[in-house]
Formats: structure tokens, sequence, C-alpha cells
RNA sequence: CGCGGGGUGGAGCAGCCCGGUAGCUCGUCAGGCUCAUAACCUGAAGGUCGCUGGUUCAAAUCCAGCCCCCGCAA
């Protein structure tokens, strides 16, 4: 059999386990990869490769980095390519028709969610944010639509309440990856049909925002605990800690109590009930804090320029007292 | 030159601005109390104060450079 010549478009972590599974397997072989140019991330703001490009290079496949995946150039440079396929995970562009329609066997998108459910930018935080009980992984034959082609095939997986986005974002990947593999041969010799999206069911995972990370400490501490594993690492569940009366009797910290900012790794509901955002009681275990509903039994937790610290190690250093208020 | 916080016994922090005996909450160890304990009481061990250089009679503290960690921003 020939090898399939492959074209992949990525630019994520996620992109990465698939992208490394095709490299692998001797059925395909990836000509090049497309990836967003590099950008200013980190703290010093330095221009860095993505996460695929850094792995591209490492694998000694050629990168392409077009600002825009409609450029005339770039599309000219892509028919030379000549792709069987086009494969894209995570890219983070949009594709012109110009590009669908340029390989012989069109463009397979991998998508972290069972479509047509959460269409978008952020379908794994979106599942466990509105607490579903399961997800999964879907391979469609991309259309001009926002996530609306074809299905070829998907794959469930369970969301545990251990789950948080990164947990969940490695699992899909691999999923998504393995997926991709049993996909690929049967799509192009024509043995899998691409099956339109059924019209129920529709719905989209708007790209997360940084203040979708604030604890609204008004709503049931269930949601809550929800938002915050849908939400962590990125951008986090945070809050803040109004009267930090931190800092000894020297009066030098008193003069500046700003707010606290404080980020919640780890927690989980507990049956009490106290005013939302109020500290109701702190000891080795953990800091309940009144919500909605419920309580929530905070475990792990960081302040600003400081480590992620389990609930004890946090109280050794800055006490915190019943009454104290989050917002 | 994107902005900012931080590196102090094993953990987390205070002390630094206004240089001059190393402090707090825990942990560890020993003893005590107790039917018992992760609770309580008493005592003890444990620190080149990130690294290098400078200023000074004297540096955790002031100055310069470097290494590392973290929040914001992306």
């Amino acid at each position: 059999m020939t090898v399939l010549r492959i074209l992949f478009m990525g630019t994520a972590e996620l992109s990465c386990a698939s992208l490394a599974a095709l490299a692998d397997d001797a059925r395909f072989r990836v000509t090049a990869v497309v990836t967003q140019p590099d950008k200013p991330r980190g703290r010093d703001l330095k221009s860095q490769p993505s996460p695929v490009k850094t792995l591209a290079l490492k694998l000694g496949m050629s990168v392409l980095q077009p600002a825009r995946a409609r450029d005339e150039t770039f599309l000219a440079g892509l028919r030379e390519h000549n792709p069987d396929l086009i494969v894209v995970v995570a890219y983070g562009q949009i594709l012109p028709p110009a590009i669908l329609a340029l390989p012989r066997h069109g463009c397979l998108n991998v998508h972290t969610s069972l479509l047509p459910k959460y269409r978008g930018a952020a379908p794994i935080q979106w599942a466990i944010a509105n607490g579903d009980a399961e997800t999964g992984v879907t391979i469609m034959k991309m259309d001009a639509g926002l996530d609306t082609g074809p299905i070829l095939s998907q794959r469930r997986t369970p969301i545990s309440t251990e789950d948080d986005s990164q947990t969940l974002h490695d699992r899909l990947a691999r999923l998504g990856a393995a997926l991709l593999l049993e996909t690929i041969p049967d799509f192009v010799a024509g043995k899998t049909q691409p099956v339109p999206q059924p019209a129920e069911g529709v719905s989209y995972a708007a790209k997360i925002k940084k203040e979708d990370g604030r604890v609204d400490w008004n709503q049931p501490a269930q949601v809550i605990l929800n938002r915050l594993r849908a939400f962590t690492p990125w951008p986090g569940a945070f809050t803040f800690l109004r009267n930090a009366e931190h800092g000894s009797a020297g009066g030098a910290m008193l003069r500046a109590p700003k707010p606290q900012l404080l980020k919640i790794w780890k927690a989980e509901v507990v049956g009490q009930a106290g005013q939302p955002g109020a500290v109701l009681s702190v000891d080795k275990t953990g800091i309940i804090v009144g919500c909605g509903q419920d309580a929530l039994m905070v475990f792990e937790l960081q302040r600003e320029g400081g480590k992620r610290l389990t609930a004890e190690q946090f109280l050794a250093g800055y006490p915190l007292r019943p009454g104290q208020k989050f917002d």
C-alpha cells in the first residue's frame, strides 16, 4: 500500500499527541507541519515557538508558520506539498475553502467533544463546568462552518470528580490520537462514510476568559467546584481576600492592605451552611467557605507571588480566621 | 528593556524602609498529663538569612551583578 501523505496543522499542546502518533506510524508520512507564528509569551514576553513547532523540529519535520492561512503565497506553497490529506488539531485559525478543498481526501479534524455538543474553542472546560458525566472526542471531515462537519468516528470517556481540565485534556489528547489512527485508513479506503451531525443537541463552547475564573460565592458549592475544576489550570479559580492584615505589629505592612489574590486549586463540597464568601472554619484539613448552597472545603490554594500550598502550609504562614470574607 | 511578588532551621511566614543578641505558626525529638489521642503542658535539637562582590567598626537588613521560584500579562 502507498504511504499516505499528510499535512498536519496544529498549535496547542493538545495537537502534539496526534502529531506524534502520526509521525510514529509507518502507514503515514507527515510531509510538513503548519502552526501559528511564534508569539511573545512567558514571563519576559519572549517570542516562543508553539508546542507543535517544538515537537515538529524535534522530529525533523519542516514547519510552516503563515500569519494568515488564507494568504495566496501560503496556499501556493501548500499545493506544492500535494498532500493526500490534511489533519487539523487545535490549529487556531479558520481555514478557507481553498484549503479544505486542496487535498484529495479533504481535511480531518480532531475535536475534543461529542459533537454536535460543544462546538468551538473550549469544549473540555465547558463539559466539566457544566457538570457533564461524560465527554469524548470526535473525528470529523471539515466543512466551511465552525466544527459543523460530518462525523467519522467518536469515542467517549467519563468525567470523574477528580478530573480537571488538565487531566481531561491529557486523556482526550491520547484518545483523539488513537482514534485518529484508527479512523484515517478506513476513511481513505472509502469504508467509512462521514455522517452529518444531528441537528439536535447543538451547543457552543465559548473561549474561556480570565474573568470566568473569578469565584462567585453566591453560587451553590457544587457549581463553584465544577467551574474550579474546569478552569484549572487556566485561568484558575480565584478570589480576593480583603482586610489582609498580614504582617505583625511592625506597622510597615499595614499601610497597604490591598486585596490578596488567592487561587484555589483543590476543594470539595461539604454540607454546611454559612454566609457566601465567609470563612466558616479553619483547620489542618482545610478552609471551609460559605457558598450560596452548602459550603466549599478548600484543600490547596496559592497567593500572588507564592507557591501552591496545602491548607495546612498556607495557614502556617498566613493565619486566616473564621469571619474573614472572600470576594 | 512588558508589570509585579518572593528566596530566612524540615514546611509556611515575620524581621529589611529607620544596619547592631535569629522571631512566629507548624513539624521533629525527649519528658509530662490522659483510658486514649492528630488534643493539652514542659523542654530540646536544628539556620553559611539564594550566590558573588562592594560600603561599614558592624550587613538578613544598604549598593551592584548573577541564579532560581511565583502572580499579572499573553
